[in-house]
RNA sequence: GGAGGGAUGGCAGAGCGGCCGAAUGCGAAGCUCUUGAAAAGCUUUGGGAUGCAAGUCCCCGGGGGUUCGAAUCCCUCUCCCUCCGCCA
């Protein structure tokens, strides 16, 4: 959530920058009255506590020094204050609430230089690595899923029986280049992620604070019988693990990658643009985040940028860097860049990781502060991306690799991974 | 799943319903002394709300209650420890 400061003391400006997010001025507004409300009455409570408070110590005097009568009378005029508190202290409970649930509505402000627009359409490409669009003519590429079920590593019907549609069964070498690719993605990031395992489902408190999960947001499956959720995104598990810490400032920048299957509902979602693997409510992804100091969060994103893409370029496959316009960008981000991997069997440019700057929208909520040396206490800021989603990527290697004959010959420095070069030829390929 | 015990500041550890946001020790920071260091002494050392400030208010695992007043009493949840059961 937002700092409901800057509505008090910045409104205009606050609401320009919003503005470009396509907020609202009627929500600002609101949330900035219901700030000030609570000002107000904060200021009345603490001063009805201030005098309830003084009457009760004069009763402990009064009844250490036996001045019965006195302690009475002063008892009687500190249960008259009580009740009159009670009734402020009410007022306010429902101002807060109130400010709460509007403040929560409000998105993270985008940062200055993200280009304005209003949707996807008015995105901008930032470059392109390894496409040639000649390349991609005259020949018959097929889409991944033709391929995968032709080849025996893709089984939809077994996956629809299991548990339906936008399920995948990865079988044999398919599943074997699943495997393969998580693991090169691990080791790449090896050199600046701690790698960890966490649980893959969170209270609910837990994902409720990251974000992931509010009155608007339908996508995380529940455990029937626990307040318990599976993970839409390892994401929510990393960035958990801080909540409500004081971190040193010499830890900082802290750096995770997980390895995890994700959950994701997808209420909605069905038809053309969700066949094979393009969406899936489980998949396989390496997670990449990041804590570190509001000064550091706008290199660290390009770096972070840079570490999304290594695996992209160690494949060879085509892709390109876009920047969210304005309008486009997640509720809690300030900045994003989608990195497109081009699927030449459906001639589409598939998003296979979003990276976000997140600055302290999450950690206010969360209460994931750091300690300036000698200094005082302040919010981290926070970023993630997606380090690879294996779905997607998984796809892209396979129409990719496909040869005039029919079999898929996987990137070279899958090889080692996946144990395996070609997939579906004769068996000179396999090792 | 069953039975018991616990949760207090960076750590350890006191705390009669009022004088407790909290003793004491350790750790850390600053200062004094010293050529320097050690030792010693002095001082400082949690978070948050509100306010220009002084101040006031809130927080002793979370939430609720009793009371004029709760770290202290009651209820509840979570976590940790011990024992029993189950189990990869």
């Amino acid at each position: 959530m937002i700092d409901a400061r800057l509505l008090l003391d910045d409104f205009d400006a606050t609401a320009r920058r919003l503005a470009r997010k396509g907020v609202a001025p009627d929500l600002l507004g609101e949330a900035r009255d219901l700030a000030e409300q609570r000002r107000v009455q904060v200021q009345q409570v603490d001063a009805a506590r201030q005098a309830r408070n003084e009457v009760s110590k004069r009763i402990g005097a009064l009844r250490r020094d036996q001045r019965k009568d006195e302690a009475d009378r002063a008892q009687a005029e500190a249960a008259e204050l009580g009740r009159n508190l009670e009734q402020i202290e009410a007022g306010l409970r429902e101002t807060e609430a109130a400010l709460d649930d509007t403040v929560m509505r409000i998105p993270n402000l985008p940062a200055d230089d993200v280009p304005d627009g209003r949707s996807d359409a008015d995105n901008v490409v930032l470059r392109t690595y390894g496409y040639d669009p000649s390349a991609f003519e005259g020949r018959d590429w097929q889409p991944h899923w033709d391929i995968g079920e032709r080849l025996g590593i893709l089984d939809p019907e077994r996956a629809a029986k299991l548990s339906g549609a936008m399920f995948a069964v990865l079988k044999g070498d398919g599943a074997r280049l699943l495997r393969g690719l998580t693991s090169l993605a691990l080791d790449i990031h090896r050199d600046r992620y701690e790698e960890i395992i966490p649980p893959h489902v969170v209270r609910s408190e837990v994902i409720t604070k990251t974000g992931h999960l509010t009155k608007f947001d339908t996508q995380a499956y529940r455990l029937r019988d626990d307040e318990l959720w599976l993970i839409p995104t390892g994401e929510v598990a990393l960035m958990g693990m801080h909540q409500g810490e004081i971190l040193a400032e010499a830890e900082l920048p802290v750096r995770y990658m997980a390895y995890t299957t994700c959950w994701r509902r997808e209420a909605g979602a069905a038809g053309k643009e969700t066949r094979g693997l393009q969406r899936l409510h489980e998949f396989h992804k390496v997670e990449l985040v990041e804590l570190c100091r509001p000064e550091d969060s706008e290199a660290e994103f390009h770096s972070l940028v840079a570490d999304a893409a290594r695996p992209l370029e160690m494949l060879g496959l085509p892709y390109r860097v876009v920047e969210l316009c304005s309008g486009d960008l997640t509720f809690s981000a300030s900045r994003v860049y989608d990195l497109e991997v081009y699927s030449p069997g459906v001639d589409r440019w598939l998003e296979v990781s979003s990276i976000s700057l997140v600055t302290d929208f999450q950690s206010r909520r969360g209460q994931i502060r750091f300690r300036r040396e000698g200094g005082p206490v302040e919010f981290v800021h926070a970023l993630n991306g997606s380090g690879l989603a294996t779905p997607r990527v998984w796809a892209a290697v396979v129409e990719h690799g496909l040869q005039p004959d029919g079999s898929v010959r996987l990137p070279e420095a899958l090889v080692p991974y996946a144990g395996i070069s070609v997939i579906g030829g004769d068996e000179e390929g396999r090792r």
